[in-house]
Formats: structure tokens, C-alpha cells, sequence
RNA sequence: GCAUUCGUAGCUCAAUUGGAUAGAGCACCUGACUACGGAUCAGGAGGUUUGGGGUUCGAAUCCCUACGAGUGCACCA
């Protein structure tokens, strides 16, 4: 058992002895670092039913704990805070447990499935810095919740149809000239990407003459041309053309090549994709057996609606007058489709927060229509990524391209390793570099938009976000590879670098490090339970900074006691696997050498 | 206008969910290298937690209010 879970029952028990009461839960929390302990134990609340003051209190259970607990070395009481003091002996034993179980942080199976949808890009143009933050949130929270104990399915649902793919198709049959990606030389989605600006620009300009012309503007944006073209065009679309279809095949496939090249660089894959023009039908059948349920109701021109004043939202319509289904008809449909597929226990989407209404009318409608799963249905919302220079918005060219900005963060980690590697990786291929440099590229994007609380909004430094100092990504796999380089030269010494600690003692900063170690499956399950990869970052942050700290005030290799020598060796292992374990929750590698 | 989220050091973010003197990084200043990897470590300075009230042993956190910002309020997705 673990020692924070000792205490907790010790002091139980103490409490049981000494005042004839049972308190509830034990809550603890990590000593601050100005007062001796590690564990702390608030007695205030305790002070009505036990009927003495909060340092009395403290004191009391204090005393019975040194006497009476095997783990509790000392205690001090602040005011109404407990702090206790664990023996070395007990922190050299969980060591040892960490060190010899080789799924440190994999939490016991739950029994239990969930879906994670993510990503879920438009196919009209290319991903960009906010698609980043969706992907890199969406495929940590899969990791985290696999490494919380359970079973995950990550989907993807791809809007392959709809106005937009027509805009950038129609741009293409006009100013196109049969350019391919490779003629161009361009990425398909970047490709496309272009016509769709182009369409807007054409679009805009028609706009305008009309409005030089007379017309006022709201009539002149649904009567341009182009506009009415684009709505032909998905109606021929939407009627099954043959010419028509071929183009959006053509030009989806040329996206989806290059979405491929995008996924397969960051890192992010998925189980299943779902394909909007395979579902934009569903859910009519849902509607009516709502109707015939009375669920929702049809008023004079045919249209279908909803009332959902009773919990605070409003009436919503989930079909037009002339049948045809709406966004919300369509989720509606695939949720029921999603549950179809996987029985999955919960379904979570990652999708940002500008939809939060969205997902309670949903989820609003499944609970009115008695779907069983409607209670385990989770809208896992993130806030926006501004810009320093303010909003990103495509209109007005301020959108940061994915691809370009993963190719500028590996570029500044090669600069970076010019100056500081210092030949450290002179034996190193030119493709192992690359492939450094990627890593780390990646390690510091990633790291930065995760360590952040994923509701937030966040601002977006492009400088901060390439940096390796400080709290940053490179600054964590620094700390694994200088680990892994202590161990090789320990290997090369002729020194075990496995195995059991045997001392007796030791300094505050190794125990410091063995009480963060503990206290990874926690902050794995907190995470797991809060959809938070942001708890993650800031642990592993705070595990390499120890290490470093450690690492700093005691030397390693050079410590003559070869009983100490070996528990440090011991120690370092474990805080580098569980470097490793943790930063692959983020979705980020970490290097044997940089 | 209605709904909703938010406001913490110069900047970007934390604060174990109501606990101690609100912590990190960046930037700024000062120290530590013929090194078990200095892509590091140690120290300094920096705060009326947007303002004002309230709840209680105790508030950045809960309630009220003012101000400021984001998002939503389509028969778009």
C-alpha cells in the first residue's frame, strides 16, 4: 500500500482512539515547501466535532501518530496544519515498488469504454494553430484516459460537404486549369485551401460592384452569382451528379493526401473516421419518433422545433419546412450512430467553446427523447488560441498554418542545438537529427498549448512557443536524455543500474523526488477525471525541475558510499521512465541523447 | 438586449477544488563551469488576485454589485 494512504487510515484510527469519533475522508495535501513534512493534515474542520481547538487537535493526533505509525517519523503543528515527516525507510520501500513495476502509472482496468472525437477538420482548407490545440487536447485525453484504465476509441468525424467544399470547387472549375498538387507543388489541402480563398476573393469583389450598383448589401450577398452558383452546385451535388461528385472526390482526396502527411508528422491517428456525407441524413427518423412522442412539435409551415425552455434554453428547430435536416438533426444522428457502432460507456467531444450552446441543446434533446446514454455524454470544451496581435481570423490572412508552424519550431530547435549541443551529437546521422529536431520541435509545441488549462483561452507566442529554457517541453526531455546519459555511464563503469535500493537514508531532495514519484498514478487519475493534459505537463515539469535540483546539490556517479550510489541510480531510472510515461500522455517523445 | 465564460507579477500561465506568508516560467539584476550533460543550478527584485460589498475559523476560489474582455443567441456547419 502507499504511504499516503497509510497515513490517511492512520490517522482515521488516531482519531477513532483518541475522541471516539469516525471522520469521513482523510484529505491530505503536499507540505508547502517553507515548513518541515510532506504530508499535511488541516485540522480546523475537525474543531466542532471534536471540541478542542485546531492546534490542540494537531498536536494530539501528531503525538499518537509518531507513536503508534510506522511511516510517521515526526510532525509539527502550524496553527491548525499538521505537517508530517515520513521515515527514509518507507520512501526507500516505495522506491523500490516504482522501480520494479514496469507499468508505473497505468491505472487497473475499469471495465469501461469511451469515445473521444477530435480534430474533425473541413476539407475546404488546410489545419490550422487552433486545429493543433483540438488535436494535440483531443489525443492526450485519449492517452490519459487509456492510462486512467480505459478502453478508448478516438473518432473523427470529417465535413467532406456542404457549401464550402463547393466554394473551393467551383473556384477550381474556374480559374483551376487542371493544376494538380503535384504540378503545384503544393500539399492537396493547401491546394485547396488556395481556390477557396480565391472564391472568397471573387465572391467579395462581385459583392461589391453590386453594392457600387445599388443593391444593398444584404441582397447582394445572397444574389451574387457565385453564391447562387455555389448553391447549384450542392444542389446537383446533393442530386447525386455524376460530374459534379467526381470533382469533390478528386479534390477531397487531394485534401485527405495531404491531412495524411499533417496527422502522420504530429503524431495523431484515430480508430475510426466518419464522413459527413455518409451521415448529413441521419437522424430524420429520430425526429419522428420525437414527433410520435411528443417530444417535439410541428408548427403551420411543416418545420419541426423543440422547446427547451424548461431548461433554460430556448425553442430550436431540428427540421426545416421543407424536411431537410439541420447541424443539430445531423448529431442527433451520428451520436445515435456512434452509440450503434461501440456501445461506448461515454462519448466526449473536443470541440471548441463557441459551441458550449450547441452541446446543450443536444444533449438537452437526447435526455427529452430517454436515451439511456444521454447522461454520459460529455462536451470537452476548450477556449480559443488568440494571437499576441489579437484574434486569428482566415478573412483577414492572420490564420497560422499548421503545417508551416511545426516546420518553423523544428527549424528553431536546429538552430537551438547549433549553439548549445556542443558537439554532443556530432555521431549523429543527418536523418537522426532531422529526427531530433522534429522531436523537439514538436515536444515545445505541444508542450506549450497542453500545459495550459484546456477551457482557457490562451494567447499564442510564437516566440515563447519555440523556446527550450524554463517551462517548456525541451526543457523536460533535456532532463530524460542527461538521465539516460548518467545511466549509460554508469553501464560503462561496470555499475548496476537496476535492481534494489538497500540505504537507510536519505537527503530531503531525494525524498522529494521519491513523495513526486508516488504521487504520479494520482495525478494521472485526476487528469483522467478532469480531461485536464495541463495537470500532466505541470507534473512532469515539476518532476524534471526536482530532478535537476537533485542532480545539482548531489552527485551521482562520484558518490563514494556505493549503497547511496546505487539508490541514486535507482532513482534516476524511475524519475526517467516516469519522464517518459508521463510526457507520452501528452503525445510528446523524449530522446536518449540531444 | 438576453445567455454564458472569464479578469491573478511588466508578459504567459499555476494555485491539489474553501486552507498556511498567492507560486512557476519569460524578461530584468547578481552569483556558480578545465562539468556524473551549463539546453543547468542558486539568489534578488516584481502582487490591494479589476473595483466595492457580503458569507466564515479562513476567500483568487462561493454570493451580490459595478467595470472590462471573449463567445453564443441562423430554417450555416
Amino acid at each position: 500500500m502507499d504511504i499516503q494512504e497509510t497515513v490517511k487510515q492512520a490517522i482515521q484510527q488516531a482519531v477513532t482512539e483518541l475522541y471516539q469519533q469516525s471522520i469521513g475522508e482523510v484529505v491530505l495535501q503536499p507540505t508547502k515547501k517553507e515548513f518541515d513534512g510532506l504530508y499535511t493534515f488541516v485540522t480546523f474542520p475537525l474543531t466542532k466535532a471534536l471540541r478542542q481547538a485546531p492546534a490542540q487537535i494537531g498536536q494530539t493526533i501528531g503525538e499518537w501518530l509518531v507513536a503508534n505509525s510506522p511511516v510517521v517519523s515526526a510532525f509539527n503543528v502550524v496553527q491548525g496544519f499538521l505537517n508530517l515527516s515520513i521515515a527514509d525507510r518507507a520512501w526507500i520501500d516505495t522506491l523500490n515498488d516504482i522501480a520494479a513495476n514496469d507499468t508505473f502509472g497505468q491505472l487497473p482496468d475499469k471495465g469501461q469504454s469511451v469515445m473521444v472525437e477530435f480534430s474533425s477538420p473541413n476539407t475546404n482548407k488546410p489545419l490550422h494553430l487552433g486545429h493543433l490545440r483540438n488535436n494535440f487536447l483531443g489525443d492526450s485525453v485519449s492517452r490519459i484516459l487509456k492510462a486512467s484504465g480505459y478502453d478508448v476509441v478516438k473518432t473523427c468525424i470529417v465535413n467532406d460537404r456542404g457549401v464550402h467544399i463547393c466554394k473551393s470547387m467551383l473556384a477550381y472549375q474556374r480559374f483551376g486549369n487542371d493544376e494538380t498538387p503535384e504540378s503545384a507543388g503544393m500539399k492537396g489541402d493547401h491546394l485547396i485551401g488556395k481556390y477557396y480563398v480565391l472564391f472568397d476573393k471573387a465572391y467579395k469583389a462581385e459583392v461589391e460592384q453590386m453594392v457600387a450598383q445599388g443593391t444593398p448589401k444584404e441582397e447582394a450577398e445572397k444574389t451574387a452569382p457565385l453564391m447562387q452558383e455555389v448553391q447549384a452546385m450542392l444542389r446537383r451535388w446533393e442530386q447525386g451528379d455524376a460530374e459534379t461528385v467526381a470533382l469533390w472526390k478528386k479534390l477531397n482526396d487531394w485534401v485527405y493526401e495531404g491531412f495524411a502527411v499533417t496527422y502522420k508528422t504530429i503524431g495523431v491517428g484515430f480508430d475510426k473516421t466518419y464522413y459527413e456525407s455518409n451521415t448529413y441524413l441521419l437522424g430524420k427518423e429520430i425526429v419522428e419518433e420525437g414527433l410520435a412522442k411528443g417530444v417535439f412539435y410541428r408548427k403551420d409551415d411543416n418545420s419541426v422545433w423543440i422547446d427547451l425552455t424548461e431548461e433554460g434554453l430556448d425553442q430550436k428547430l431540428v427540421l426545416r419546412a421543407d424536411g431537410t435536416s439541420v447541424y443539430i438533426t445531423q448529431d442527433l444522428g451520428t451520436t445515435e450512430l456512434k452509440d450503434h457502432d461501440f456501445h461506448a460507456d461515454r462519448q466526449i467531444w473536443v470541440v471548441g467553446n463557441e459551441q458550449d450552446y450547441h452541446f446543450n441543446v443536444l444533449f438537452a434533446i437526447l435526455r427529452r427523447l430517454g436515451r439511456s446514454y444521454a447522461q454520459n455524454l460529455y462536451h470537452l470544451s476548450y477556449g480559443m488560441v488568440d494571437l499576441p496581435t489579437g484574434k486569428m481570423k482566415s478573412r483577414e490572412g492572420t490564420v497560422v498554418d499548421a503545417d508551416d508552424l511545426v516546420r518553423e519550431t523544428t527549424e528553431a530547435a536546429a538552430t537551438a542545438a547549433d549553439e548549445a549541443a556542443k558537439g554532443k551529437m556530432d555521431e549523429f546521422s543527418e536523418t537522426e537529427k532531422q529526427a531530433l529536431f522534429q522531436m523537439l520541435g514538436l515536444g515545445a509545441l505541444k508542450y506549450y498549448l497542453l500545459k495550459v488549462d484546456p477551457q482557457k483561452r490562451m494567447q499564442f507566442n510564437p516566440a515563447e512557443s519555440v523556446d527550450l529554457h524554463g517551462n517548456t517541453g525541451p526543457y523536460i526531455q533535456y532532463v530524460h536524455a542527461r538521465i539516460q546519459s548518467v545511466l549509460r555511464k554508469a553501464g560503462d563503469m561496470g555499475l548496476a543500474t537496476t535492481g534494489t535500493a538497500t540505504a537507510t537514508e536519505l537527503d530531503d531532495v531525494e525524498q522529494q523526488l521519491v513523495f513526486l514519484l508516488s504521487q504520479y498514478p494520482q495525478r494521472v487519475a485526476e487528469a483522467g477525471a478532469d480531461y485536464a493534459p495541463s495537470y500532466i505537463g505541470q507534473y512532469a515539469y515539476e518532476l524534471a525541475r526536482t530532478f535537476n535540483q537533485f542532480y545539482d546539490r548531489l552527485s551521482i556517479l562520484k558518490e563514494i558510499d556505493p549503497v547511496r550510489l546505487q539508490n541514486r541510480l535507482v532513482l534516476a531510472g524511475a524519475v526517467g521512465r516516469t519522464i517518459k510515461s508521463a510526457m507520452e500522455l501528452l503525445g510528446i517523445n523524449v530522446p536518449e541523447k540531444m
